[in-house]
DNA sequence: ATAATATTGAGAATGATTCTCAATATTATT
DNA sequence: AATAATATTGAGAATCATTCTCAATATTAT
């Protein structure tokens, strides 16, 4: 029931259905938290290539499926665009590399909102998008 | 007389007075946006070796005398930090690729604090710093 | 089933950054 | 100022994530 789902997904945005695209994105609907290339491969029984996950990665995001991002570590992370998922922003812990979501009060993203539309005027310039992104350190002492 | 404050600052943080620290410190000193490897070796005649432009920027940041940073085509920039600099963000243009540094009002950053204060509690994680940054595209139409 | 088309996997290529180490420059000592 | 001890540099090799290429394979259309 839940391959229905996402061969439609994939239908209804263009995609053929393949083995791989249905992993990769079974994959992504069962994390959550952002994950790299390396995690998502790591979980298909090591049978995706790298290059095909890159490949179909950048094919899901340019169809909007899907936020994609660099860790502090320069590796891309990626996670799947639910219905419910919203405008957020995430924390990243530097000890042990867990990506956590972060939502932001209503009140301080209109704040941003209004900032960036200043910003935008005063540079004459238009703003796509933003990042706001916490780093920090938890206390899962295993990582000193 | 500005090589002699640059002489200082080396002397003061523990570097020796070498040409390729001083010229960088220099090109930073001179510099009015954040900037990246290439144009920093591209200011000194090439007469720097690339290696050393980024172990000398790796120790400089060390030294906590430079903030470092990927632009979104996950190139360093750096730019140098100067007894006026305080905490700032970037609004980085993707078609001229050039970095504007941006100032948020205190109540948006006294905002932005909280924030951080609650998610920390939250989470237990220690949070050691944040990033906000503004991706647009501006009026050069010399990129299209 | 066959043909036409799209996708995959393997590995080569790329680009930014880091590493290695001998040559050179700087600092400390006489 | 010369010499010795130490630190830095430059050149290129190595690394690592990501992208590219193309023949083999799978999917879709007929
Ligand atoms: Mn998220
Ligand atoms: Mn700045
Ligand atoms: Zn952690
Ligand atoms: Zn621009």
């Amino acid at each position: 029931m839940k391959n229905n789902n996402i061969n439609n997904l994939l239908k209804s945005n263009g995609f053929s259905v393949t083995k791989p695209r249905v992993q990769i994105i079974k994959i992504l609907q069962n994390s959550n938290s952002p994950i790299g290339i390396d995690a998502i491969i790591n979980k298909t029984d090591g049978k995706i290539a790298i290059s095909s996950a890159y490949r179909i990665i950048a094919d899901l995001l340019d169809a909007d499926l899907i936020n994609a991002f660099q860790s502090p570590e320069n590796k891309l992370l990626v996670e799947l665009i639910q219905n419910n998922t919203k405008h957020h922003h995430h924390l990243y812990c530097q000890s042990c590399k867990k990506v956590l979501d972060i939502d932001i009060d209503e009140k301080l993203e209109k704040n941003i909102d209004s900032l960036i539309r200043k910003i935008s005027k005063q540079n004459n310039i238009e703003i796509t998008n933003h990042s706001f992104e916490l780093f920090g350190k938890c206390n899962d002492k295993s990582h000193e």
